[in-house]
DNA sequence: TAATAATATTTTGTAGACAATCTAAACTGA
DNA sequence: TCAGTTTAGATTGTCTACAAAATATTATTA
C-alpha cells in the first residue's frame, strides 16, 4: 500500500487523505496503534511529514495520542455511538430545518430522483444492504449540503460522518429496515418542498432518533464485544 | 513570552496550549500569518514540534494552512459567526434538553448561587461588561457540562467555544443587555430544575437566536471592517 | 516457580541541516 | 515610466541523526 500518487502536494497532506481513508474505511481498524516507523517505511515517507499528518488527525478526533506511547485509532463503545447519533439528530435536524428555506426546486428535483432510484433497487429486493445503507448516507449528506451553512456541512460531512462511516464498517451490518427508512426520507423531502422548517426539523430528528434506538438494541447484547482492539495490524 | 514551564509534557503538547490560548484571547490576532520560525525562537524550539503544533490546530480548524505558504489564524467575517451561532443553538438546544434529563439537584442549586451572583453584579452597576460576557459563558459552559454527553461537551467546549471567544476579542464590545440575558438563564434554569426538556430546549434556543440577531445587526454596519487583517504581529 | 529488579531493545521526542518553493526586489528593455 | 524577466532572499518541506522515555526481556532472588 503506497501512497497514491498525486502531482505536486505535499507529503502531510497526501499522507492525512490516505490514513483518514484508511482509518473510515476500516483498513486500520477502530483501536490500532499506529506505529510510526512502521507507517513511514510502508509509505516511504519519513516520520516528520507522518509525524504531521497523525497530529492532524489528532485534532480532527480520529486519533488519540498519549504522550511517549503512541497514537491509536479512536474506537467508539456502545456509548459513544449513540452520543454520535444524539449529536447528529440536534445538528441534522438544524441542516433539514435550513434546507427547507434554501434548498432550490431544482435540487429538489434531484432527491426526488435519487429516492425513486433507492425504491427500484429497494423492490428488486437485490437490495444488499449495502446499497441502502449508501443510499441513506447519501441522502443524508445530500441534505446537510443544501443548508447553505459551511460550519454546519464541516462538522457534519467530516467529523460526524467519519464517525459513522468507521462505525458501520466496525460493527456487524445491520439489519434496516430500508422501506421503513425510505418513507421517511420521503416525508423529510416533501416538508422542504412545501418549505415547512419546522416539520422539516422535527421529522429529520425524529429519523435520526429512531435508528439511534435501533442501533442501541442492537448493541444491547454485545456489551463486551467494544474493548479496544489491540495490536492487530498495525 | 516563552513557553509555560510545566513540568514534564511533551513540546508540542505545550506549543498547542500556548498557542490556542494566544489565539483565542487575541494575543495573535485573527488572520496573522503564523510564522514557523518566529515562532520556533520565541519559544525556544525547534521548528518540528512546532509544525505538529500547529497541524493539531489545523485539524481543530483555529488555523488554516496553504502548501508552502504558511497558516495562518482563521478569520471569522460576519456570515460565518452568524454560522457558528447557528451551529451552537442547535448543539446547545440538544445540551439544555439533555441536562433536563442528567443534572443533579446539587449542580442546579450551585447554579442557582451562580445566577445570584451575577444579579448582585449587575445591580452594583459596576458590571463592566466583562463581568456579565465572561458570566454568560460560564451559565452555557455549566449547562454543557451537565448533559453528560462527551461528544456534545468536546464540541461545544472546544472548537465552538474557542470561535466565540476569538470573535469577542476580535470585534468591539458589545453593548448586551445583562439584565435580559440573566432572566432567560432565569428560566432556562427552572426548566431545567422541574425536569421540563423541551421547555429547556426551546428556551435555551431562543436565547441562543436572539443573541445571534444582535449580533447580526451589529455587524450589519461594518460589513467592510472584516477583511483579513495582515502581517499585524507575526 | 513466581515475583521483582536490572538490562536491552524498541519507540517516541527533538534538533539541525539541506532541498524545494514562493515572494519580493532589482534589473533590463521598450 | 512601466511591463516583464531574472535573481536573491526568505520560508516552507523533508530527511537523518541523536536523546529520552517506555516497553519487553532477561537475570536474579526468595
Amino acid at each position: 500500500m503506497r501512497l497514491i500518487e498525486e502531482e505536486h502536494r505535499t507529503l502531510p497532506g497526501r499522507l492525512i487523505d490516505n490514513l483518514t481513508h484508511a482509518i473510515v474505511s476500516g483498513d486500520i481498524p477502530a483501536g490500532t496503534k499506529i506505529s510510526e516507523s512502521e507507517l513511514a517505511t510502508r509509505y516511504s515517507v519519513s516520520r516528520g511529514p507522518l509525524r504531521e499528518a497523525i497530529r492532524l488527525l489528532e485534532g480532527r478526533g480520529l486519533v488519540c495520542h498519549i504522550p511517549h506511547a503512541g497514537a491509536r485509532v479512536i474506537t467508539l463503545n456502545r456509548n459513544e455511538v449513540l452520543e454520535v447519533y444524539t449529536v447528529r439528530e440536534a445538528l441534522e435536524g438544524m441542516a433539514a430545518r435550513l434546507s427547507a428555506q434554501h434548498m432550490s426546486h431544482r435540487e429538489i428535483d434531484e432527491l426526488r430522483i435519487l429516492l425513486d432510484k433507492h425504491e427500484v433497487a429497494i423492490n428488486r429486493a437485490d437490495g444488499r444492504e449495502y446499497f441502502q445503507d449508501e443510499g441513506d448516507l447519501d441522502f443524508h449528506f445530500r441534505i446537510v449540503q443544501g443548508c447553505e451553512n459551511e460550519k454546519l456541512i464541516n462538522l457534519l460531512c467530516g467529523e460526524l460522518y467519519h464517525l459513522v462511516r468507521m462505525y458501520r464498517y466496525q460493527s456487524s451490518r445491520i439489519a434496516s429496515r430500508p422501506q421503513k427508512a425510505l418513507a421517511q426520507h420521503r416525508q423529510i423531502l416533501e416538508s422542504i418542498a412545501v418549505r415547512d422548517e419546522e416539520l422539516a426539523e422535527i421529522l429529520m430528528r425524529r429519523h435520526i432518533s429512531g435508528a439511534q434506538k435501533n442501533i442501541g438494541l442492537q448493541l444491547e447484547n454485545k456489551k463486551g464485544s467494544n474493548a479496544i482492539i489491540e495490536e492487530k495490524q498495525t
